[in-house]
DNA sequence: TAGATTGTTAATCGATTAACAATC
DNA sequence: TAGATTGTTAATCGATTAACAATC
């Protein structure tokens, strides 16, 4: 696959083309062009094509895309066909949260087994994942094969862990602590999810809207 | 405030710089400057002093920044000074990991109350947080002033849901269900935690390294 | 065929970086 | 004062949009 340096604007809309197009197929529509995909996702036609043709020729003239294959050919980009493997560590509230609602297969990843400090979870499993103790971490990750490890341990454990996880060969992390885990020096792969970042950043978003409302308001008033 | 058009990439950028400044603060770091800010977070001087120069001018010449100063107004930019109040709609797994883990306090806003439809825990509260049932939402919303909507349901319930919470003047919705709620005709402000957007991007640089990877295995086998 | 729509090249726009006078 | 570092203007770089020949 076609894969030069593709910018990190287009790798996070690729996943919201993913989502629609399964909901276009859902709906049972079997071919869109650029033009009615950007409509539907509030893009320019002309940003849709440069996107896809960054990773090849998906489409055809005259007649657009097929859905479903152009969902394939997403889905592959974005390394859903390549059965990564995943192990979780931490099954507190979040990490139990992900283990009960959020569907990894839904997304080509396989969530092996988790990993947790309390005796009265360990040894048990939730949902077809065994949940083993922290302490048979390194040995499992000396003998199976992890392509990624979903980092949901309290924020005191995050840095030992991480080093242990480094350490012992793991690329990648998806990071739910609140930490900045991206070192300058470390070349492993980090994808944060800060939920503060997110609910600050839609504080923004409302208080400059009460902002310009105040301001149309006072504006209002001083002309009556 | 100076708050002229300030771009969706100064605005993320910063949630991060606070995080950055309360660790400076706790870490008894009292001034710092551009350049050694950027170090620090990976970024260009240049791009630090024109971000903060959206808002007006915080530091000194000569000098750098106060660290607890800027970090305060940096809150204040988030509106984190402003007391918004959000109120939580589902208490599912990632509903009680929010109340349980998530401190909104930290961040300035004040989680008010939940709402839920299982009638053993409507009435209850949990951590301070009375959950209420949901047939109180509508007259709630009607009494008090709400500023976020926390939307954590199950994805069946987030259309109706949310149709009701702009239908009784909610105008900001914190999303963590799967569906992009936001509709281009809708002037409600959206921020949107999509899980799988995030692991997907991760599974792409997983892949794309796999690759990188892999094409250098075959070349040094190739010169052998 | 004629109409539609792609993939790609060129033009525009916006964001980042560099440079520097102002000044603490 | 001299050195350091800001805030801002100018230059560069990259991303988005527009245009259009190719072609289904």
């Amino acid at each position: 696959m076609k894969r030069g340096k593709v910018s990190n604007n287009v790798i996070r809309r690729l996943p919201r083309y993913l989502r629609k197009l399964d909901s276009l197929a859902a709906a049972g529509v079997s071919r869109i062009s650029s033009f009615e995909l950007g409509q539907q996702l509030g893009l320019t036609p002309s940003q849709i094509r440069q996107d896809f043709s960054c990773f090849g020729e998906f489409g055809q003239q005259g007649y657009g895309y097929n859905v479903t294959a152009l969902r394939d050919q997403i889905a592959s980009i974005l390394g859903m066909d390549r059965g990564f493997s995943a192990i979780l560590i931490g099954v507190g509230n979040i990490g139990h949260a992900l283990m009960d609602n959020f569907c990894f297969s839904d997304w080509g990843v396989h969530l092996a087994c988790a990993f947790d400090i309390k005796p009265a979870i360990i040894g048990t499993s939730f949902k077809g994942v065994p949940i083993h103790s922290m302490d048979d971490l390194v040995p499992y990750l000396r003998e199976n094969p992890v392509d990624i490890a979903v980092l949901a341990v309290p924020k005191e454990a995050a840095i030992p862990v991480t080093e242990t996880l480094t350490a012992n060969g793991i690329e990648a992390i998806w990071n739910f602590t609140n930490l900045e885990l991206t070192e300058p020096n470390s070349s492993t792969i980090v994808e944060n999810v800060h939920f503060s970042d997110s609910l600050l950043s839609l504080s923004y978003f409302v208080a400059e809207r009460k902002d310009e409302n105040a301001a149309k308001a006072a504006k209002a008033g001083k002309q009556s």
